[in-house]
DNA sequence: CTAGAAGTTGGAGCGCGCTCCAAGTCAAGC
DNA sequence: GCTTGACTTGGAGCGCGCTCCAACTTCTAG
Protein backbone atom coordinates (compact mmCIF):
# COMPACT_ATOMS: atom_id res chain seq x y z
CA UNK A 1 0.00 0.00 0.00
CA UNK A 2 1.68 3.11 -1.09
CA UNK A 3 0.32 6.21 0.10
CA UNK A 4 1.31 8.65 -2.71
CA UNK A 5 -1.15 9.68 -5.52
CA UNK A 6 -2.31 13.39 -4.81
CA UNK A 7 -6.08 14.35 -5.78
CA UNK A 8 -4.91 15.59 -9.06
CA UNK A 9 -3.09 12.87 -10.20
CA UNK A 10 -6.25 10.53 -9.20
CA UNK A 11 -8.51 12.88 -10.98
CA UNK A 12 -6.36 12.49 -13.74
CA UNK A 13 -6.60 8.58 -13.61
CA UNK A 14 -10.04 7.99 -12.28
CA UNK A 15 -11.48 10.71 -15.13
CA UNK A 16 -13.56 12.26 -11.91
CA UNK A 17 -12.84 16.27 -10.70
CA UNK A 18 -10.54 16.67 -7.46
CA UNK A 19 -14.02 18.33 -6.61
CA UNK A 20 -15.87 15.07 -6.55
CA UNK A 21 -13.26 13.27 -5.20
CA UNK A 22 -13.47 15.58 -2.51
CA UNK A 23 -17.19 15.63 -2.76
CA UNK A 24 -17.18 11.69 -2.52
CA UNK A 25 -15.29 11.68 0.86
CA UNK A 26 -17.39 13.81 2.37
CA UNK A 27 -20.64 12.40 1.95
CA UNK A 28 -18.80 9.03 3.09
CA UNK A 29 -18.60 6.96 -0.30
CA UNK A 30 -14.64 7.37 0.08
CA UNK A 31 -13.08 6.49 3.18
CA UNK A 32 -10.87 9.37 4.74
CA UNK A 33 -7.87 9.31 3.11
CA UNK A 34 -4.24 9.67 4.24
CA UNK A 35 -2.46 12.91 4.33
CA UNK A 36 0.69 14.44 3.41
CA UNK A 37 2.26 16.55 6.44
CA UNK A 38 0.43 19.85 4.72
CA UNK A 39 -2.53 18.30 4.88
CA UNK A 40 -2.89 17.36 1.39
CA UNK A 41 -4.51 13.93 0.68
CA UNK A 42 -2.38 11.32 -0.93
CA UNK A 43 -3.80 7.97 -1.97
CA UNK A 44 -2.60 4.61 -1.53
CA UNK A 45 -3.33 1.71 -4.17
CA UNK A 46 -6.03 0.57 -2.21
CA UNK A 47 -8.34 3.54 -2.12
CA UNK A 48 -7.67 3.63 -5.94
CA UNK A 49 -9.22 0.20 -6.40
CA UNK A 50 -11.80 0.91 -4.61
CA UNK A 51 -12.76 4.03 -6.50
CA UNK A 52 -12.40 2.16 -9.38
CA UNK A 53 -15.13 -0.04 -7.93
CA UNK A 54 -17.15 2.50 -7.18
CA UNK A 55 -16.83 3.97 -10.97
CA UNK A 56 -18.51 0.24 -12.19
CA UNK A 57 -21.37 1.13 -10.05
CA UNK A 58 -21.47 4.42 -10.97
CA UNK A 59 -21.03 3.37 -14.57
CA UNK A 60 -23.89 0.68 -13.95
CA UNK A 61 -26.05 3.42 -12.46
CA UNK A 62 -26.02 2.55 -8.86
CA UNK A 63 -27.89 5.80 -7.10
CA UNK A 64 -25.30 7.25 -4.69
CA UNK A 65 -27.51 6.50 -1.58
CA UNK A 66 -27.16 2.97 -2.34
CA UNK A 67 -23.33 3.51 -2.55
CA UNK A 68 -23.27 5.32 0.37
CA UNK A 69 -24.69 1.96 2.15
CA UNK A 70 -22.57 -0.46 0.60
CA UNK A 71 -19.69 1.84 1.66
CA UNK A 72 -20.99 1.97 5.30
CA UNK A 73 -21.44 -1.86 5.33
CA UNK A 74 -17.66 -2.46 4.07
CA UNK A 75 -16.83 -0.22 6.71
CA UNK A 76 -18.09 -2.30 9.08
CA UNK A 77 -16.22 -5.37 8.73
CA UNK A 78 -16.42 -8.91 7.66
CA UNK A 79 -19.60 -9.74 9.34
CA UNK A 80 -21.77 -7.36 6.97
CA UNK A 81 -20.17 -9.59 3.60
CA UNK A 82 -23.35 -11.16 3.14
CA UNK A 83 -25.45 -8.12 3.26
CA UNK A 84 -22.93 -6.27 0.07
CA UNK A 85 -22.98 -9.53 -1.42
CA UNK A 86 -26.82 -9.22 -1.48
CA UNK A 87 -26.91 -5.63 -2.21
CA UNK A 88 -24.85 -6.59 -5.06
CA UNK A 89 -26.62 -9.46 -6.46
CA UNK A 90 -29.61 -7.09 -6.60
CA UNK A 91 -27.97 -4.57 -8.61
CA UNK A 92 -26.71 -6.80 -10.67
CA UNK A 93 -30.42 -8.54 -11.72
CA UNK A 94 -31.36 -4.39 -12.06
CA UNK A 95 -28.02 -3.93 -14.30
CA UNK A 96 -29.07 -6.78 -16.68
CA UNK A 97 -32.99 -6.13 -16.87
CA UNK A 98 -31.16 -2.35 -17.88
CA UNK A 99 -28.74 -3.72 -20.32
CA UNK A 100 -32.03 -5.60 -21.92
CA UNK A 101 -34.05 -2.89 -21.91
CA UNK A 102 -30.99 -0.49 -23.75
CA UNK A 103 -30.57 -3.63 -26.23
CA UNK A 104 -33.97 -3.59 -27.55
CA UNK A 105 -34.18 0.06 -27.84
CA UNK A 106 -31.06 0.55 -29.51
CA UNK A 107 -32.67 -2.59 -31.76
CA UNK A 108 -35.60 -0.19 -32.59
CA UNK A 109 -33.59 3.11 -32.94
CA UNK A 110 -31.63 0.86 -35.62
CA UNK A 111 -34.74 -0.17 -37.87
CA UNK A 112 -36.08 3.70 -37.12
CA UNK A 113 -32.29 4.75 -39.08
CA UNK A 114 -32.87 2.23 -41.91
CA UNK A 115 -36.69 3.43 -42.04
CA UNK A 116 -35.12 6.95 -42.57
CA UNK A 117 -32.50 5.81 -44.92
CA UNK A 118 -34.73 4.54 -47.74
CA UNK A 119 -37.26 7.82 -47.01
CA UNK A 120 -34.22 9.62 -48.19
CA UNK A 121 -33.46 7.63 -51.61
CA UNK A 122 -37.14 7.70 -52.17
CA UNK A 123 -36.97 11.84 -51.77
CA UNK A 124 -33.66 11.48 -53.51
CA UNK A 125 -35.68 9.84 -56.28
CA UNK A 126 -38.72 11.52 -56.54
CA UNK A 127 -38.18 15.53 -55.30
CA UNK A 128 -36.67 16.66 -58.54
CA UNK A 129 -38.98 17.19 -59.71
CA UNK A 130 -39.35 20.14 -57.35
CA UNK A 131 -36.40 21.76 -57.13
CA UNK A 132 -32.86 20.71 -58.31
CA UNK A 133 -31.59 18.88 -56.23
CA UNK A 134 -27.61 19.08 -55.62
CA UNK A 135 -25.76 15.53 -54.94
CA UNK A 136 -26.64 12.70 -53.11
CA UNK A 137 -26.85 8.93 -55.35
CA UNK A 138 -30.25 8.99 -57.11
CA UNK A 139 -30.85 5.46 -57.08
CA UNK A 140 -34.53 5.17 -57.23
CA UNK A 141 -35.83 2.64 -54.56
CA UNK A 142 -39.58 3.92 -53.25
CA UNK A 143 -39.62 1.10 -50.41
CA UNK A 144 -41.47 1.99 -47.77
CA UNK A 145 -41.70 -0.30 -45.18
CA UNK A 146 -45.22 -0.57 -44.42
CA UNK A 147 -45.01 0.37 -40.69
CA UNK A 148 -44.82 3.98 -40.08
CA UNK A 149 -42.68 4.78 -36.65
CA UNK A 150 -44.45 2.91 -34.64
CA UNK A 151 -43.61 0.21 -32.28
CA UNK A 152 -44.35 -1.45 -28.84
CA UNK A 153 -42.78 -2.01 -25.63
CA UNK B 1 -56.28 8.16 -35.66
CA UNK B 2 -58.73 8.07 -33.24
CA UNK B 3 -58.47 10.63 -30.45
CA UNK B 4 -59.70 9.75 -27.31
CA UNK B 5 -56.93 8.59 -24.19
CA UNK B 6 -57.34 10.84 -21.59
CA UNK B 7 -54.34 12.25 -19.88
CA UNK B 8 -54.57 9.36 -17.38
CA UNK B 9 -55.46 6.77 -19.74
CA UNK B 10 -51.71 7.38 -21.75
CA UNK B 11 -50.02 7.82 -17.99
CA UNK B 12 -51.62 4.64 -17.21
CA UNK B 13 -50.40 2.97 -20.89
CA UNK B 14 -46.68 4.53 -20.85
CA UNK B 15 -45.78 4.91 -17.42
CA UNK B 16 -45.24 8.34 -17.13
CA UNK B 17 -47.25 10.57 -15.10
CA UNK B 18 -50.03 12.89 -16.08
CA UNK B 19 -47.66 15.05 -14.67
CA UNK B 20 -44.69 14.58 -17.00
CA UNK B 21 -47.30 14.67 -19.73
CA UNK B 22 -48.04 17.54 -19.83
CA UNK B 23 -44.57 18.86 -18.82
CA UNK B 24 -43.61 17.07 -21.96
CA UNK B 25 -46.18 19.31 -23.90
CA UNK B 26 -45.07 22.16 -22.23
CA UNK B 27 -41.51 21.62 -23.63
CA UNK B 28 -41.98 20.72 -26.45
CA UNK B 29 -40.68 17.38 -26.44
CA UNK B 30 -44.70 16.39 -27.54
CA UNK B 31 -46.46 18.58 -30.05
CA UNK B 32 -50.00 20.15 -28.73
CA UNK B 33 -52.43 17.60 -28.21
CA UNK B 34 -56.37 17.47 -29.20
CA UNK B 35 -58.84 18.57 -26.84
CA UNK B 36 -62.12 17.92 -26.45
CA UNK B 37 -64.74 20.16 -26.00
CA UNK B 38 -64.12 21.35 -22.20
CA UNK B 39 -60.54 21.86 -22.78
CA UNK B 40 -59.12 18.48 -21.85
CA UNK B 41 -56.54 16.25 -23.79
CA UNK B 42 -57.48 13.95 -26.19
CA UNK B 43 -54.30 11.39 -27.30
CA UNK B 44 -54.11 9.81 -31.02
CA UNK B 45 -52.53 7.07 -32.02
CA UNK B 46 -50.27 8.81 -33.33
CA UNK B 47 -49.49 10.88 -30.48
CA UNK B 48 -48.56 7.51 -28.98
CA UNK B 49 -46.39 6.18 -31.17
CA UNK B 50 -44.38 9.46 -30.56
CA UNK B 51 -44.25 8.89 -27.09
CA UNK B 52 -43.30 5.58 -27.51
CA UNK B 53 -40.41 6.66 -29.56
CA UNK B 54 -39.48 9.62 -26.63
CA UNK B 55 -39.25 6.51 -24.01
CA UNK B 56 -36.60 4.48 -26.27
CA UNK B 57 -34.77 7.78 -26.28
CA UNK B 58 -35.23 8.10 -22.23
CA UNK B 59 -34.40 4.40 -21.78
CA UNK B 60 -30.96 4.99 -23.93
CA UNK B 61 -30.41 8.07 -21.88
CA UNK B 62 -30.98 10.75 -24.69
CA UNK B 63 -31.10 13.80 -23.04
CA UNK B 64 -34.65 16.18 -23.22
CA UNK B 65 -32.23 19.09 -24.85
CA UNK B 66 -31.48 16.34 -27.56
CA UNK B 67 -34.88 15.13 -27.51
CA UNK B 68 -36.16 18.73 -28.21
CA UNK B 69 -33.95 19.50 -30.66
CA UNK B 70 -35.28 16.24 -32.49
CA UNK B 71 -38.56 16.97 -32.13
CA UNK B 72 -38.17 20.15 -33.01
CA UNK B 73 -36.72 18.82 -36.84
CA UNK B 74 -39.40 16.36 -36.87
CA UNK B 75 -42.07 19.14 -36.92
CA UNK B 76 -40.32 21.34 -39.76
CA UNK B 77 -41.57 18.27 -41.94
CA UNK B 78 -39.53 15.32 -44.27
CA UNK B 79 -36.46 17.62 -45.61
CA UNK B 80 -35.05 17.28 -42.03
CA UNK B 81 -35.13 13.32 -42.29
CA UNK B 82 -31.49 13.49 -43.07
CA UNK B 83 -30.66 15.63 -40.04
CA UNK B 84 -32.69 13.36 -37.86
CA UNK B 85 -30.90 10.42 -39.28
CA UNK B 86 -27.82 11.72 -38.23
CA UNK B 87 -28.93 12.20 -34.60
CA UNK B 88 -29.98 8.98 -33.96
CA UNK B 89 -27.02 7.44 -35.98
CA UNK B 90 -24.88 9.44 -33.36
CA UNK B 91 -27.05 8.30 -30.61
CA UNK B 92 -27.06 4.60 -31.59
CA UNK B 93 -23.44 4.48 -31.16
CA UNK B 94 -22.95 6.39 -28.01
CA UNK B 95 -25.53 4.05 -26.96
CA UNK B 96 -23.83 0.95 -27.48
CA UNK B 97 -20.94 2.03 -25.82
CA UNK B 98 -22.94 2.90 -23.14
CA UNK B 99 -24.44 -1.04 -23.29
CA UNK B 100 -20.57 -2.47 -23.87
CA UNK B 101 -19.46 -0.39 -20.69
CA UNK B 102 -22.47 -1.53 -18.69
CA UNK B 103 -21.94 -5.33 -19.53
CA UNK B 104 -18.52 -4.92 -18.81
CA UNK B 105 -18.92 -3.72 -14.94
CA UNK B 106 -21.77 -6.26 -14.96
CA UNK B 107 -19.07 -8.60 -15.66
CA UNK B 108 -16.63 -7.29 -12.73
CA UNK B 109 -19.92 -7.25 -10.33
CA UNK B 110 -20.14 -10.89 -11.45
CA UNK B 111 -16.86 -11.55 -10.23
CA UNK B 112 -17.28 -9.91 -6.93
CA UNK B 113 -20.02 -10.92 -6.26
CA UNK B 114 -18.51 -14.68 -6.86
CA UNK B 115 -15.82 -13.71 -4.51
CA UNK B 116 -17.68 -13.04 -1.40
CA UNK B 117 -19.30 -16.00 -1.94
CA UNK B 118 -16.27 -17.65 -1.83
CA UNK B 119 -15.57 -15.54 1.43
CA UNK B 120 -18.89 -16.07 2.80
CA UNK B 121 -17.74 -20.26 2.72
CA UNK B 122 -14.44 -20.04 4.19
CA UNK B 123 -16.19 -17.58 6.87
CA UNK B 124 -18.88 -20.56 7.24
CA UNK B 125 -16.04 -23.61 7.47
CA UNK B 126 -13.86 -21.35 9.67
CA UNK B 127 -13.67 -17.98 11.67
CA UNK B 128 -12.94 -15.23 9.87
CA UNK B 129 -10.46 -12.98 7.98
CA UNK B 130 -9.51 -9.63 7.89
CA UNK B 131 -11.51 -6.76 6.44
CA UNK B 132 -10.99 -8.08 2.80
CA UNK B 133 -12.43 -6.27 0.43
CA UNK B 134 -10.33 -5.80 -2.29
CA UNK B 135 -11.80 -7.99 -4.57
CA UNK B 136 -9.74 -10.07 -6.95
CA UNK B 137 -7.93 -13.19 -6.43
CA UNK B 138 -10.26 -15.72 -4.48
CA UNK B 139 -6.74 -16.07 -1.81
CA UNK B 140 -6.42 -19.30 -0.53
CA UNK B 141 -9.30 -19.49 1.79
CA UNK B 142 -7.57 -19.64 5.07
CA UNK B 143 -8.82 -17.65 8.28
CA UNK B 144 -7.40 -16.05 11.27
CA UNK B 145 -9.83 -15.80 14.05
CA UNK B 146 -12.97 -13.76 14.96
CA UNK B 147 -16.25 -14.61 14.85
CA UNK B 148 -19.11 -16.70 12.47
CA UNK B 149 -21.21 -15.80 10.16
CA UNK B 150 -25.00 -14.73 10.12
CA UNK B 151 -27.20 -15.23 7.29
CA UNK B 152 -26.84 -17.25 4.13
CA UNK B 153 -29.30 -17.95 1.33
C1' DC C 1 -78.79 19.05 -9.09
C1' DT C 2 -74.99 17.81 -6.48
C1' DA C 3 -70.80 15.64 -5.05
C1' DG C 4 -66.62 14.13 -6.16
C1' DA C 5 -63.33 12.73 -9.47
C1' DA C 6 -60.55 14.24 -13.07
C1' DG C 7 -58.82 17.78 -15.81
C1' DT C 8 -56.65 22.62 -16.59
C1' DT C 9 -52.87 26.41 -15.91
C1' DG C 10 -48.64 29.00 -14.26
C1' DG C 11 -45.26 28.67 -11.40
C1' DA C 12 -42.71 27.02 -7.38
C1' DG C 13 -40.02 23.29 -5.40
C1' DC C 14 -37.19 19.16 -5.09
C1' DG C 15 -33.69 15.38 -5.20
C1' DC C 16 -29.67 14.10 -7.43
C1' DG C 17 -24.98 14.58 -8.58
C1' DC C 18 -22.04 17.29 -8.97
C1' DT C 19 -19.52 22.06 -9.52
C1' DC C 20 -17.73 26.06 -8.07
C1' DC C 21 -16.53 30.00 -5.04
C1' DA C 22 -14.11 32.38 -1.33
C1' DA C 23 -10.65 32.49 1.57
C1' DG C 24 -7.12 30.43 3.31
C1' DT C 25 -2.61 27.09 3.89
C1' DC C 26 1.55 25.12 2.27
C1' DA C 27 5.82 23.87 -0.72
C1' DA C 28 8.99 24.97 -4.16
C1' DG C 29 11.59 28.02 -7.12
C1' DC C 30 13.72 32.53 -7.96
C1' DG D 1 11.16 37.41 0.94
C1' DC D 2 8.04 36.86 -2.85
C1' DT D 3 5.45 34.56 -6.27
C1' DT D 4 3.22 30.76 -8.22
C1' DG D 5 0.49 27.02 -8.01
C1' DA D 6 -1.47 23.04 -5.98
C1' DC D 7 -3.87 22.07 -2.26
C1' DT D 8 -7.42 22.82 1.86
C1' DT D 9 -12.33 23.90 3.88
C1' DG D 10 -17.43 25.09 4.35
C1' DG D 11 -20.96 26.24 1.95
C1' DA D 12 -23.49 28.10 -2.00
C1' DG D 13 -25.15 27.24 -6.62
C1' DC D 14 -26.54 24.74 -10.72
C1' DG D 15 -28.58 21.84 -14.48
C1' DC D 16 -31.51 18.13 -15.13
C1' DG D 17 -35.81 15.90 -14.98
C1' DC D 18 -39.32 15.85 -13.04
C1' DT D 19 -43.06 16.73 -9.20
C1' DC D 20 -46.24 19.16 -6.89
C1' DC D 21 -49.19 23.15 -5.43
C1' DA D 22 -52.97 26.48 -5.78
C1' DA D 23 -56.83 27.70 -7.75
C1' DC D 24 -59.58 26.85 -10.57
C1' DT D 25 -63.06 24.34 -14.54
C1' DT D 26 -65.28 20.36 -16.38
C1' DC D 27 -67.06 15.65 -16.56
C1' DT D 28 -69.60 11.70 -14.55
C1' DA D 29 -72.48 9.00 -11.38
C1' DG D 30 -76.35 8.94 -8.51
Amino acid sequence: MESHLSIDEVAKRTGLTAHTLRYYERIGLIAPVARAAGGQRRYAASDMAWIEFLLRLRTTHMPIGKMQTFAKLRSAGDRTVSDRRQMLEAHLTDVLANIEAMRQSAESLRVKIAYYRSFEQSLASNSNTDEGDVNETPKSLRARTRKTARNRR
